[in-house]
DNA sequence: CCTTGCCCATACGCAGGCGTACGGGTAGAG
DNA sequence: CTCTACCCGTACGCCTGCGTATGGGCAAGG
């Protein structure tokens, strides 16, 4: 009954186009599990519903998993790997410290699906295995704004405390967008509100006033050893 | 078998002393039922699973409720009462709006247990009832951070915009502290941590700069025509 | 003592998810 | 054509949680 047109993709590329009903890769039931996350959360990760829902049955599943864990493992590892690489593809190239932050900003705040996920899986950190993947993500996130706070001038403990406030300030309104999407605005209004929390968040040493429209660039202190 | 000191406590007041094993209420079932929810999420929050905990079967629970969905509900309007009263109860005298923020900021912070239990309840909102339920508080707390911003001086959007910051800010931290404690400082690193973000989000009007240590009352303007 | 009402234990059927055993079908190699 | 490896369907047993039916213990009231 199936089409059966063996293909046998490798797991470096995606197939782009299911074709119906080809054989199923692992990568394929991790992409099917987070879409499940991101829906109902690691209890919706489930091996007979998610079956249902690519149109297989369990015999498929535990062809290529040994068993739910190696999928909740396999999923998590997928999605590390696009957190990790869509980030650095978007905003890795920006020379400008401030120009990163301003877009890691807009990026956090548009991108809603890639947040609902981050949440869901977050909400989660009950598992070890989750803990592990969310402990690593998250470090690796704030990592990074340190570093740009600290190319803006700050000495390392300020610039740990600018970017853990930077990065509760994604968190919440990732929150806020999820649970009451009405008291986030659209159109205009959230422009101003996005530039209200990108000139509070990325202040200049020293002074604080003074180029509300142009943000000149800052010219990085040297820190000692290393430069920016 | 049981020990049967029959006392039939209503609920409007705590037993404030489980003794052992007296007759439960609809309330002990509400607030196990809130621990759990803290401690596994929406999902622990099972029949079978919270008798064991409490020390009876079944029986018990379905002569206090119809079924999950009305614990769910009781243990939701549980939790509702508990955010307004405490909120309410502690903050609820301060005259000073900016003292206002300052203490909301403070539990916000400090309140770990319930920042929890708010977590995990938010990310269940694919749940109709439990939605309701995080609608109704997260509009309360905003509501009652615009009043505070809008007492500050502020029109109502950069109210509304500075208060929506704010709160991001709380649940965000509420999510670092959760996922990744190792970021978030202990002691005087996090004294400097809260002082930053006090100062950072609660600006004077049309002035950002002066006053580190002190932070005098800002007197609120008349907000009829418009302020600003 | 007996009745009534409150609170709970026991036992059952049902549904859904996990993991396993086993068989079947297809494509490619020979 | 046959054999083999790969991928999947079917069927089963197990566990856990939901909801129900039913009975029983205990206290208060008469």
């Amino acid at each position: 009954m199936p089409l059966t047109a063996r293909v046998c993709l490798s797991l470096k590329s995606t197939p782009s186009v299911p074709d119906a009903k080809q054989n199923l890769t692992a990568e394929a039931w991790a992409r099917a599990a987070l879409d499940a996350m991101a829906s109902g959360g690691l209890e919706a990760v489930a091996v007979e519903p998610l079956a249902r829902r690519l149109g297989v049955t369990k015999g498929s599943f535990y062809w290529h998993f040994a068993n739910r864990e190696a999928l909740l493992r396999a999923a998590l590892a997928l999605w590390e790997r696009r957190e990790t690489e869509e980030v650095l593809a978007r905003i890795g190239d920006e020379a400008d410290p401030y120009a990163r932050i301003v877009k890691v900003f807009k990026e956090a705040n548009a991108g809603y699906r890639s947040g609902r996920l981050y949440l869901a899986i977050a909400a989660a950190e009950d598992h070890p295995l989750v803990n592990e993947f969310v402990r690593r993500v998250s470090e690796r996130r704030m990592a990074y704004l340190v570093e740009c706070y600290e190319a803006l001038g700050f000495e390392p403990t300020r610039a740990q405390h600018w970017a853990r406030f930077a990065y509760a300030t994604f968190m919440g309104n990732l929150q806020i967008r999820r649970d009451t999407p009405e008291l986030m605005p659209g159109g205009p209004q959230f422009n101003e509100y996005l530039k209200l929390m990108i000139k509070t968040l990325i202040p200049r040493e020293g002074a604080d006033r003074g180029a509300e429209e142009s943000h000149p660039h800052v010219v990085p202190m040297r820190q000692s050893g290393g430069g920016a």
